[in-house]
RNA sequence: GGGCGGUUAGCUCAGUUGGUUAGAGCGCCUGCCUUACAAGCAGGAUGUCGGGGGUUCGAGUCCCUCACUGCCCA
């Protein structure tokens, strides 16, 4: 059966069958590898979890085209090649949209609702909606192990994160305490520093004036935030600040805490360092439970520290005129009202930083609260090697440390994970160095809750696997469960060994033998942090307890959850702005593939993709791969063609793949077979060699480079030389077929053959970039040659084309070049003599003999490609108006035609400009002495011998100029 | 304020440890509907490599400095 390729490519009539193809044939799927194949022959990688409400975007749509091109390129390579697949359940963002939903169906909230039944909820959404993005991906051919898919709310995961937990507040690593925390008082959570965002903004700087108990005098503080002063429990200057010296010590009052016939009240003046004296009017209040600065300076001083806000920021002081106002309000009433008191001294505008809330968008309130974290500079109870710790004060065996040593860098450079762009680890290591605990509770209701139970009769808290009885400290069996959750990034930094079944008992899993440490992880450089220094930081920590499957104890670089890193550019729009929803210029990766198709996405973000430089989507370039698929898949048409007309001639079509064919040619090989083999090696190396280093662009270019400039453009035109079958030749001829010599016929059949073998190679070469196209057109080729099967179930399961599978022949390849050059010569040459393009006309050459035969033995090229009627080799170099001369040869079209001397005459001068510079350059190089006696050889010699060749083209071009006729 | 990048053709970007006359795609100009492909073919134009200084026989590449610009952290 043969398949008929319509005529235009069309990516929508053949992806969507090949993405279902792959899933439902399981083909990807990996059977965890024992014994002898167990032994590292493995390339895995992780995927970076998609939050479960999330939609596709242009930055997934990169992440997964880089990963989907090294997983299918190093399973071609015979590799276990595993990648692994997951969503993250997002406490925040899928607490959010349900709770949305909820409003917007029943108008009930989550409160009404409840706990339970909450959670009951935003499960039924995941089994509802949260395919969505994996869906997406199986529409991309994200050649991933959907068998292996996790969640991150699996219950397997459930019991690693509650061990993990557990491990970690035995060790002394977790604990819980009133800190300022980062407050989103829209979801009514604590967040950590990295969810938080600065944003500039318009604002005032007030002057307030506190006046002394004893009404001796008084000090003006500047704040940009006044509603605060209701908590207010001192005023803070420099000890150096010569202005407030004799103030300290004393007390103020705070205005308007006078309320209801009570007295104001009073709060002291302090030195503190942190009070700047350059700034504002250099006194600052202090309110320790709602700014971090303030909180420290309480903690020096023993101060108060009374919250004055509740959940939602709204003040929370029941004896206030303020009480139930939103923060915001109660601003401009506080500011009202000391102004109509007469304490406000003045208003400044002020350009202030905000804290803003990434996933919500709220202003942050810091806010005094019991949190629940994980010492990362702190040494485990338990440690079995000293303490000795470093400058930092930081144990050798904490988190922080472990992680620190895990990464490669310049100072660093036996840390057995490599970070590419290298200058990343930089960036990893600063952050690092000025890391300190994570909060990690949430005050959510949609996560992995925390495994602690709070003794209502001694506050003790028991962590424990399962609720206790009762209290372990006093016996009493009033326990509530801790209602906070754990920060979604604490069950995503254990993905690299739940995956693969960790569970905590330190057993070492078949899938962890196999696939532990990952081999990569490809992210970008927006969650460095959020995920992929946790990921280091748990992994080197919790996996010292699962023994490696010989039996011995893990050493760092066994415990690290993987051992490269390739940090990816950002996509923005066109015009390299930074796509987001508030501009409007975002693009929907679905829609450009609706449009191209995946296949020439996907190489467009493969071939834009060069590390270090963010990459602009270019919908133009888009557009231009998508040719670049139509070339190929005509290519194929083409080759159909002939394959057809091959059979009606009684040819045999074999494709013989990967066999001896390509690495050994018949005595016969035209040419242009010995050079396109050979540039299919050189092609495979060049291609291995980019990928090796994640130069997905270099790799991209390597292969369009080939596939059309050369594959197509050369060798496509050149076989048509090639194929002269019998019927062709003479179609009402009774005696055509004896009229073709035997010797020739057996070169129609070899270029067939070739054609089919080169063209398959290339298929496969490709098929990582454009797995669609290739996939299609390979089985097509299969289809059209003869019966049998194709030797695999897709092309991503053959052998990847390398640089050993071809013939290299050097010689071919440099005769090849040079009749290229020969060609491409009288093609410029007829166009500026204006030859019609179809009219044939003969050449005069002048070259160093093994040249001039190269040129009389590939006449039917020149003509073929060239236009070249007949070819003559002269003894002199052909000058005047119709020759040019290269370093290979001199060459004239023989042609009467005048041609446009003025024209001629501007591109000769600039030839001879052009020369005269290059020449100058050399002889001022070749004229020094210091240069001849430090310069190495070969560039000396090629410098000479450039030199010299350039003289003589200049001398030519001169005669040529000469010889014009006068203007 | 601290840190890390970037500045190369009209646009988007390559350019390995310094080495011979700096490349690609898109766009632009000219001519071709050549039976695989007009989503194509052939030919062509375009750069004081951000400015200045230095090291070197030799600098787009290394160093200093200035300018502009982006990101991260305060």
């Amino acid at each position: 059966m043969t398949t008929e390729l319509p005529k235009a490519y069309d990516p929508a009539l053949i992806e969507e069958k090949w993405a279902r193809y792959w899933v439902e044939q399981r083909l990807f799927d990996v059977a965890t590898p024992t014994g002898e194949a167990a032994a590292r022959n493995t390339f895995t990688q992780l995927l970076p979890p998609p939050n479960v409400t999330g939609r596709l975007h242009m930055g997934h749509m990169l992440n997964q085209t880089e990963m989907d091109i090294l997983t299918r390129w190093h399973r071609m390579m015979g590799e276990t090649s595993l990648w692994v697949p997951g969503t993250d359940h997002a406490g925040i963002a899928t607490q959010m949209m349900v709770e949305r939903l909820l409003a917007a169906e029943g108008k009930t909230t989550r409160r009404e609702l409840g706990r339970e039944a909450f959670i009951t909820r935003v499960k039924q959404w995941k089994e509802e909606y949260g395919g969505a993005i994996t869906e997406q991906m199986r529409r991309l051919g994200a050649s991933v192990d959907w068998s292996r898919e996790y969640y991150t709310m699996d219950e397997n995961l459930n019991v690693a994160v509650r061990e993990a937990f557990i491990r970690l507040y035995e060790q002394g690593l977790i604990y819980r305490g009133a800190y300022i925390v980062n407050w989103d008082p829209q979801i009514q959570t604590a967040v950590s520093d990295l969810e938080v965002e600065s944003e500039e903004r318009a604002g005032h700087l007030f002057h307030v004036r506190y006046d002394l108990a004893d009404g001796t005098g008084s000090i003006t503080i500047a704040t940009t935030r006044p509603e605060t002063m209701l908590g207010d429990t001192a005023v803070a200057v420099n000890p150096t600040d010569e202005r407030y010296t004799a103030f300290v010590g004393k007390s103020l009052t705070l205005p308007l805490s006078a309320t209801g016939g009570k007295p104001g009240r009073e709060i002291p003046v302090l030195a503190d360092d942190w009070a700047n004296p350059e700034f504002g009017t250099g006194a600052v209040k202090v309110t320790p439970a709602h700014d971090p600065n303030d909180f420290a300076i309480g903690k020096r001083h023993g101060l108060p520290a009374p919250l004055i806000m509740d959940a939602e920021a709204r003040i929370d002081l029941p004896d206030s005129p303020y009480h139930g106002l939103d923060r915001f309000e109660a601003r401009q009433r506080i500011v009202a009202d000391l102004d109509a008191a007469g304490y406000l001294v003045k208003v400044e505008d002020h350009t202030l930083t905000l804290p803003i809330s990434q996933r919500t968008g709220a202003v942050i309130e810091p806010r005094l609260s019991l949190q629940w974290f994980l010492a990362v500079n702190k040494e485990p109870a338990g440690a079995t090697t000293t303490p000795a710790a470093d400058s930092s004060g930081r144990g050798p065996n904490s988190v922080a440390a472990r992680a620190v040593a895990a990464v490669r860098s310049p100072t660093n450079p036996d840390g057995p994970i490599k970070f590419t762009p290298e200058m990343y680890s930089k960036t990893f290591h600063l952050w690092m160095d000025n890391i300190y605990d994570w909060c990690i509770s949430r005050q959510l209701w949609w996560g992995h809750r925390i495994p602690a139970w709070h003794c209502g009769a001694c506050a003790h808290i028991n962590v424990a696997r399962e609720a206790p009885p009762a209290c372990t400290a006093c016996g009493s069996t009033t326990l509530e469960q801790e209602t906070d959750v754990l920060d979604t990034w604490f069950s995503s930094a254990l993905l690299p060994f739940t995956a693969f079944g960790w569970d905590g008992s330190g057993t070492l899993t078949a899938d962890l033998a196999a696939f532990y440490p990952t081999e990569l992880l490809v992210t970008g450089f927006d969650i460095l942090f959020f995920w992929v220094a946790r990921m280091i930081m748990l992994g080197t920590h919790l996996m010292t307890d699962v023994p490696l499957p010989n039996g011995s104890r893990r050493t760092l670089a066994d415990t690290v959850p993987f051992r490269n890193v390739y940090i990816h550019a950002l996509v923005r729009d066109a015009n390299r702005e930074k796509m987001s929803k508030t501009k409007g210029n975002v693009i929907d990766p679905i829609g450009i593939v609706e449009k191209y198709g995946t296949d020439a996405v996907r190489f467009t973000l493969a071939s834009q993709a060069s590390p270090g430089t963010d990459i602009a989507f270019s919908e133009a370039r888009t557009e231009g791969n998508r040719a670049f698929a139509n070339k190929i898949w005509n290519a194929a048409r083409f080759l159909h063609m002939q394959i057809e007309r091959g059979r009606e001639a009684g040819y045999t079509v074999t494709l013989r793949l990967h066999d001896s064919f390509a690495l050994e040619l018949p005595e016969h090989t035209p040419l242009e077979t010995r050079w396109i083999f050979a540039r299919l090696g050189a092609v495979s190396a060049e291609v291995a060699r980019a990928l090796e280093a994640y130069r997905f662009d270099e790799a991209a270019s390597a292969i369009y480079q080939f596939f059309w400039g050369e594959f197509c453009d050369w060798y496509l035109e050149l076989v048509k030389l090639r194929l002269v079958f019998p019927a062709a030749v003479e179609p009402d001829a009774a005696d055509a077929v004896t009229a073709i010599p035997a010797e020739l016929n057996d070169v129609t059949e070899l270029t067939l053959g070739a054609l089919v073998t080169v063209f398959e190679a290339a298929l496969r070469l490709l098929s990582p970039f454009m797995p669609f196209l290739t996939e299609e057109l390979w089985h097509a080729l299969y289809s059209q040659v003869d019966a049998a099967e194709p030797p695999a179930k897709s092309i991503a399961l053959t052998r990847y084309p390398q640089a050993a599978d071809f013939a290299g022949d050097a010689a071919s390849a440099a005769a090849m070049t040079t009749l290229q050059e020969l060609i491409v010569t009288v093609r410029a040459l007829r166009k500026d003599l204006a030859v019609p393009e179809k009219e044939p006309a003969p050449i005069q050459i002048a070259a160093v003999p093994a040249i001039a035969a190269l040129a009389l033995a590939n006449a039917d090229m020149l003509a073929r490609m060239a236009r070249v009627a007949s070819v003559e080799v002269v003894p002199q170099t052909p000058t005047g108006a119709n020759a040019r001369a290269t370093g290979s040869f001199d060459v004239a079209v023989v042609y009467e035609r005048q041609i446009d001397v003025a024209a001629e005459r501007e591109r000769l001068e600039k030839d001879i400009a052009k020369f005269t510079k290059g020449l100058l350059a050399a002889e001022k190089q070749l004229g020094s002495e210091s240069f001849l006696a430090k310069a190495p050889a070969h560039i000396v010699d090629g410098l000479k011998k450039q030199s010299e060749e350039t003289r003589s083209l200049r001398e030519k071009a001169e005669a040529a100029l000469a010889s014009l006729p006068v203007a």
